[in-house]
DNA sequence: TATGGATTGGAATTATTATTTCATATTACC
DNA sequence: GGTAATATGAAATAATAATTCCAATCCATA
């Protein structure tokens, strides 16, 4: 066997496409095959992959030893770790961009800096959102008369974009903010056949944990978006998820809970035309 | 064997946190092993997986026969498409996710559209950020004295995300909103030597497209995002930035945008610091 | 604490799959 | 055009892996 066998996906890639032309007829064919199924290859057995890429089986384990590999299997290895590596490497380039953001490595950095936050936040959040919460909170503000949505400073633009979502789905909400200090007067009006979503991260704003305290106390049930048990909104929820953002350059991402946000008031959005429906029938 | 076996690595998540607590002891463990590690349950061998979960083969066997499949090899399957969806494209799963949602496939799948329209768009706007384009609009506004930020609707979100990022950098700004109407007034006071952040995508809010336009008028130099150039905001903009959010369900994310706000933001901060810092030395 | 049922471990068996081998075909070179 | 080297196909074989089976153990219940 060959010395220096590839090891990565990236250096099988390269020496095949160096080699391409000086293979033989069949041999070729399977590596041509090998690069645009990587997937087949990392998941098939050796006839199914012959199979599919109309070669025999021989042929496939005699393209993986002119390419140094003792066999099939150890090839095959390359294009797993492959599926692997693309899987986990949310988080570590990103830590790399922070890394390389520390240095002041240029405007362009900070952007990607950015988009790999947002990615993985929805990575993680994909993972772990409970469903059994998720369909206890969209019942609970499904039928609520008035959602009220609350949220302040670095959560206040999902709260924004939820209230856009509401109105535009034609469900009766508020958005607690009032420029001319009549939040206590808004807050007020609810009752527990109301509803709330309410969204904080640490370090709460002192603002949102009291009206949600107070809200609670006139019994209205919350729906929260927090980010761990520890959070005092939790308390107070009658539903709440936890939802980590990755942050960058000291700001934290919006993405999974904007996601969460609009997935729940669609959600509510659907599972109230169904009732409507039923209703009629 | 059980009529409804779970197909898609979701719903079999699901099933097992169902039937944990139900589970004899060795079957749990190689239950919790298999939610932690999926990656070693998509590649394994049976007994590589039963050594490292510290059963027999024979137990993940059962495992799997207690779950409807009829053996490993059945149960892997699921483990090993997940993988491969992971690994397709956002914007086939996004295909696929749109149509489920279409007909009726419950909330889960309301909630995986948004994250795969997010997902989607960043992956999109990562490969067509026009550099010099950002490094222009990064100048704009770190030179500018005031940065009025603009965006209705839709777009408002970003525009008060915005907002809160200048403002916890220092760096000057001014929302432009008032629920007193005196929006014309908050835009006569700008002039040349400030600059505004315009967002707005299609259907153009007029009040946004008409006070762009006025401010422009001013002199008052415009960084827009938008969706094409055809857009009315592009028109009166020094720069601008086509932004292509995918759309789910009828609402289109922001995750795109709201990336591309917070370097710019933050790109804008660094610019400043890095040219004070120049003056005094 | 005795008893039945459920659960588990470990080896035996069966199945699947990779690899080797060898006959045949193809190609390149003299 | 003949010959040697190379490449290919197909089946035989070896290796590996999944599954089954049965005895041992654990656990709940009477």
């Amino acid at each position: 066997m060959d010395e220096r066998v590839p090891r990565d996906f990236e250096t099988l890639r390269t020496t095949i496409l160096e080699r391409r032309h000086s293979l033989p007829k069949r041999i070729a064919q399977i590596a041509a095959y090998a690069l645009d199924n990587p997937d087949d290859i990392a998941f098939g057995t050796a006839a199914s992959i012959a199979a599919s890429a109309g070669v025999q089986p021989s042929t496939l384990i005699r393209f993986a030893q002119q390419l140094g590999f003792d066999g099939f299997t150890s090839l095959q290895l390359v294009f797993r770790e492959r599926l692997r590596e693309r899987n986990s490497s949310y988080d570590e380039r990103l830590a790399a961009l922070r890394a390389k953001a520390e240095e002041g490595a240029g405007h362009r950095a900070i952007f990607d800096g950015f988009v790999a936050a947002a990615g993985t936040s929805l990575n993680d959040i994909s993972g772990r959102l409970n469903e059994d919460h998720f369909e206890d909170a969209i019942a609970l503000l499904a039928k609520a008369e008035t959602i009220y949505v609350l949220a302040k400073r670095r959560s206040y633009p999902v709260a924004s974009y939820i209230a856009y979502a509401l109105g535009k789905l034609k469900i009766r909400n508020q958005l607690i903010e009032s420029a001319a200090g009549l939040n206590a007067e808004m807050i007020s009006f609810a009752s527990p056949r109301d509803a709330v979503i309410a969204i904080s991260f640490s370090p709460y704003a002192p603002a949102a944990i009291d009206e949600a305290r107070v809200i609670s106390e006139q019994g209205v049930p919350i729906v929260a978006i927090t980010d761990s048990s520890f959070s005092p909104l939790a308390q107070f929820a009658k539903v709440w998820f936890e939802v980590a953002e990755a942050d960058f350059a000291g700001f934290r991402s919006l993405s999974a809970t904007m996601a969460l946000a609009m997935a729940l008031t669609v959600a509510v959005g659907e599972k109230r035309r169904d009732a409507g429906r039923k209703r009629k029938a």
